[in-house]
DNA sequence: CTTACTCACAAAAAATTTTTGTCAAAAGTA
DNA sequence: TACTTTTGACAAAAATTTTTTGTGAGTAAG
């Protein structure tokens, strides 16, 4: 899931980006204007604006894209004291809000909650720098965009869920097919071979004897 | 069998280094002072020595060594006219005498007569740098002298007679023993062990599943 | 006491087996 | 049909096992 990150403050941009950075791909702006271009640029998943940067403020932000059909999900952030913006906020198309000091958590719990909201849901990011649909099955990775198939899609998944673990041919084959139409493990070796295409062979290892690792 | 020729004659003294050295180790020199060091500082099993050299003649210095009871076995060159000298060479103690121009096998066949006549039949040059009597078991190599055992040196004359070709272990058990005393290949490897401290391991060589070569 | 040989085990090389990678193509599915 | 899934054949790579060779110690015979 892409995220478009405008923060002026140094130490909490950089705080976010690290947290964030483990569960999604963050983009990360100081200035209203840039932000505005990306934004054009890109296709992102979720905005998180400050409310209060030096050109400008995220609700005129907001406003502007949302007039151009933006719907795009946005938290702002905003300073605990300076809840007069809120009701603009709310009204100029935010989905969410949380207050400064806030608690990482709760900024996570409020992003997997618009996820929840807006089907974002099936969106996986796959290290830093790819990231997977699980329904669509679309995986993009540096502006690229494949479209795997559904077994790919799901053994990349399952490969992901367990990374940096050694998996063995059977573990994948009892977890992806259901007992009745379990394929020989020849299966496995081509749909690996997609996948390494795909993602790289230096991400998916085998260890002889044992299964495949996902790194 | 190791040999000291005393020749001035460029070009003779090179065809007779290039014929002897394939079944004797030659040393050369020019000069008959030199001869008479090196005579000293080494023992030789046999003398070639022109009757005329620059500093001398070859019967003085026979006259010479023979007063020191050097008895090695020595055949004179002599021009084919200047026959006058012969009586002077028996009598100084020469064994033989061979008059220029000459036939090499001729030269050889005069060699091997002396041989024969001073029990040195069993002198057998290995390689550049070796000789093994055969009758002592004594390896003679680069000055130093090396004490074989009696198959120590049945094997390694065997090898030589052999040499460039690969010697099965089945064949050497074949010719060196007899029906009823077959030892062990592992006695062979054993022996091969100990000849390679002998003669150096780049000497003899195995090649795998066929048996060892010398080279 | 030396020699000839055997034995046990280490080291090296080769042969064999197992596992994995790759491609083409068959079979299944929408 | 077009696409996905699976299989099967074979190549490539890695591991395992077997065979051969090297080495030192030790024994028996002369």
């Amino acid at each position: 899931m892409k995220i478009l990150l405008l923060e002026d403050d140094t130490v909490l941009s950089s705080i976010l980006i690290d947290f964030l950075s483990e569960t999604y791909s963050v983009t990360h702006t100081y200035s209203m204007k840039e932000a505005l271009s990306l934004s054009e640029e890109n296709s992102y998943d979720l905005y998180i604006f400050d409310i209060n940067v030096p050109d400008g403020d995220g609700i005129t932000l907001l406003r502007e894209l949302r007039s151009f059909h933006d719907e795009t999900p946005t938290i702002f952030i905003t300073a605990f004291h300076d809840i007069s913006y809120l009701k603009k906020a709310f009204e100029s198309g935010a989905n969410d809000f949380i207050r400064k000091p806030f608690d990482l958590e709760e900024l996570y719990g409020r992003i997997e909650n618009i996820k929840r909201h807006f089907g974002l849901f099936n969106i996986v990011k796959l290290g830093d720098a790819m990231e997977l649909n699980t329904q669509t099955h679309l995986l993009t990775c540096k502006d690229k965009t494949e479209h795997l198939t559904q077994k790919e899609s799901e053994l990349l998944l399952y490969l992901y869920k367990h990374k940096n673990r050694v998996i063995s041919t059977d573990e994948l084959l009892q977890n992806l097919w259901n007992y009745e139409e379990l394929p020989s493990s020849d299966a496995i070796r081509t749909l690996i071979k997609e996948l390494r295409k795909y993602v790289g062979r230096e991400h998916i290892i085998n260890i002889r004897g044992e299964g495949y690792k996902f790194e």
